[in-house]
DNA sequence: AATACTTTTTTAATTTTTTTATTTAGTTGG
DNA sequence: CCAACTAAATAAAAAAATTAAAAAAGTATT
């Protein structure tokens, strides 16, 4: 049963009529994945198989658990269709976002429904061993108090910030200590397959699987955070780049200043446009006088989080809406040059920043006008995100799912 | 015969096994055009059908004239095996560049091989109904002179400055006079399917599929010209974007300064850094008291064009070589954006700036290591432009080439 | 030079898939 | 409520593709 279960998923290559037929389930797997439930008839349609194949094709899946039929469709004057479509508790991907001090565990099943999820799991990422550990340890508790089989997890996405190679499993930034991948040492202790993937990229891979990205296929997701990330989806795949290292938007040279970037170099767009950048501003400018909710309350100054600027900007504080639209001014004039590169159907904006709703976006949307060509930039649609705080975890889980699909189908 | 030949790039749909069978084909022509001559076990390996059925397919191949048996391997230790290959003269694709004041035309076979050209057509391009004619009368015209059948001409790609349509075939800069898409009318006057391409866009395609690009699949052109323009190879194809607008590089708000560029924006990449910021650059310093070669010669300092600039360089002209480095290294430091936010694993220098080579590459090349993330540039090579002049022609027959070849099978 | 070994190609047998025809299921309109 | 119609599913027949086996065409080795 699990055995068959796996079958399709499996990465053994098959050859002959046996490929064929992995090739085709596959492809009616994806198909109802994308459109949902669907009939037999539309089915041959769509893939160019005949009807009695996709007969035996869908009873095959059916007996395996992955597919199931959910009764006739409405009349179209004519027999009755029934309709087919995935069974959400055939199987299940688990993402693991980790933060700097805390991690976000969460279980998808195969209709991409979000089954459990744990969150701010107390943790500490550090570049140790016992930090690897101790992230191990999380994992498999969660697996052994969730009550989906092991068995029928056929993935985990981890989300970790800095440098990572998606295609080899390499982490640079973090747990860099052995020769081989470490998406390999998780595979080998978990049991499962594993992918990695960059903080950033797997909120975009959230957002457009499963958040506001409906059929466009060319989409920007930027991440506003203490940084600011970037995630492409190119004719409605995840764009990685030669090393996967692609998106680096917070760091391109943009402004003509003397703050040194956290990346070592001067001039970069997060040095005025980012989380960061606000919190350095708003200090300054409690320092040289202004005045703040954040001063009344029990704050020390230096110890001020984003968060906090947030938060007082949605209680109406004068000096956290100014900085804001600021920065999102800022942030606006950078996503234009993307414009004017992507051309892309619709942009969205998410991380912590993306919070203050409108106070963000409104500046941000002046300065898209003001800074990109006006034929390209009347193409792109301007939302918020949809997944929030949800993003990372659910773009871990959709990644692994992604790459379990794609596995052996474009070879 | 003609009727044959136009078989598996017809347009009319097929469906059950003559549309298996047409998709083969396409598939095997397709992985000829990429990997050269090869072997029935290779294809029956790569394509994953059985040996009789591509023995089946390549005969038909062979019967259409599209494929033929280019002799034995050389020796693998048992039975040498028959090499197919395309045929080069069993279709062709015409490729249009039209320039401001003149068309380059270009025929091209089956196996991407330029077989006749003709340069520096005397033409002027004028958003008038007369231009149109002019255009249409000068493709016939090299159409008649060409050794080749015309029905054997598959395809046509006209390249036009502007903002174009390549999935509609709108042109919305020229001759955009009727309800319906250009390239259709063009379709109509020549009977030859045609497709429109933005120019900058044409040259890149150049570049990719006949040019200094190998096995790269993701790939940056830039169009050093008066004008600053981007091609976009992503994961071995060219980028669109929504509308087909992308790669608006020129008109990234890069710098903040006062110069009003000529699409209306002030702080353009172009403003400083292209030809025409070259042009102007050198005029105000002559103006200023500088010296420079080209105030020996009978020269109107007015009339400098961009071309007199780059001889004078490639003369050893003092001025012209400093000037050419600072637009380089700006050109450089936006090349650097590019870098951060595509990943990719290579960058080429083309269009009339590149003629000046290692003048403007040097402090390109430098502004790159200046700007860009060290992990992220390290990925990137940087090499000039093979084509050259006749990029843009190359790249209109190869763009008209790959839309033939992908029309109904991506459906 | 003959034999053993490799690898490709051809042929024949078998399996798989499609096609076509038929049956089943349901709708609609008189 | 029943005939006429539409569409889906099934079954049988036909076609097509794969598999397996044999033959052909080489190479290498003794």
């Amino acid at each position: 049963m699990s055995k068959l279960l796996l079958e399709v998923f499996s990465d053994e290559v098959a050859v002959g009529v046996a490929y064929k037929n992995k090739s085709l389930k596959r492809a009616i797997i994806s198909y109802l994945d994308e459109v949902g439930n669907t009939t037999i008839a539309d089915l041959n349609k769509h893939l160019n198989i005949s009807t009695p194949k996709i007969i035996n094709l869908v009873n095959e899946l059916i007996q395996d658990g992955l597919i199931k039929d959910y009764g006739k469709v409405d009349s179209t004057g004519g027999r009755r269709a029934s309709m087919y479509g995935l069974v959400a508790e055939s199987a299940f991907f688990l993402g693991v976002d980790v933060k700097r001090y805390s991690v976000n565990i969460g279980l998808l099943d195969f209709k991409k429904n979000l089954v459990t999820t744990k969150e701010d799991i107390p943790y500490k990422l550090e570049n140790t061993n016992d930090s690897f550990e101790e992230l191990v340890k999380i994992i498999e508790a969660f697996l052994d108090e969730s009550p989906v089989r092991r068995d029928k997890v056929l993935g985990i996405g981890v989300n970790l910030s800095g440098r990572i190679n998606n295609a080899t499993g390499y982490s640079y930034s973090f747990f860099h200590f052995h020769e081989e991948p470490l998406a390999t040492i998780f595979e080998t202790r978990l049991g499962i397959r594993t992918f990695l993937e960059n903080d950033s990229r797997a909120m975009a891979y959230g957002e457009f699987y499963l958040g506001n990205v409906n059929n466009e296929r060319n989409v920007l997701f930027v991440n506003m955070d203490y940084g600011i990330g970037l995630g492409i989806l190119v004719d409605g795949k995840v764009y990685y780049g030669k090393s996967g290292f692609s998106g680096e938007f917070g760091h391109i040279p943009f402004f003509t200043n003397e703050i040194i970037c956290h990346c070592g170099k001067k001039g970069c767009l997060e040095t005025e446009a980012s989380g960061n950048a606000l919190v350095r501003i708003f200090k300054e400018k409690i320092r040289s006088g202004s005045s703040s909710q954040l001063l009344h309350k029990d704050h020390d100054i230096e110890s001020i989080k984003l968060q906090d600027i947030i938060e007082a900007a949605q209680n109406d504080d004068v000096l956290s809406i100014e900085l804001i639209a600021q920065i999102g001014e800022k942030i606006g004039k950078g996503v234009a040059v993307l414009i004017n590169l992507f051309n892309p159907e619709l942009v969205i904006l998410g991380g912590t920043l993306a919070l203050t709703g409108d106070y963000i976006r409104l500046p941000l949307r002046s300065a898209l006008n003001k800074y990109s060509l006006s034929l390209v930039n009347n193409d792109s649609q301007l939302k918020m995100s949809k997944l929030g705080e949800k993003a990372g975890v659910i773009g871990g889980c959709l990644m692994a799912r992604n790459k379990v699909f794609a596995k052996n189908s474009g070879e």
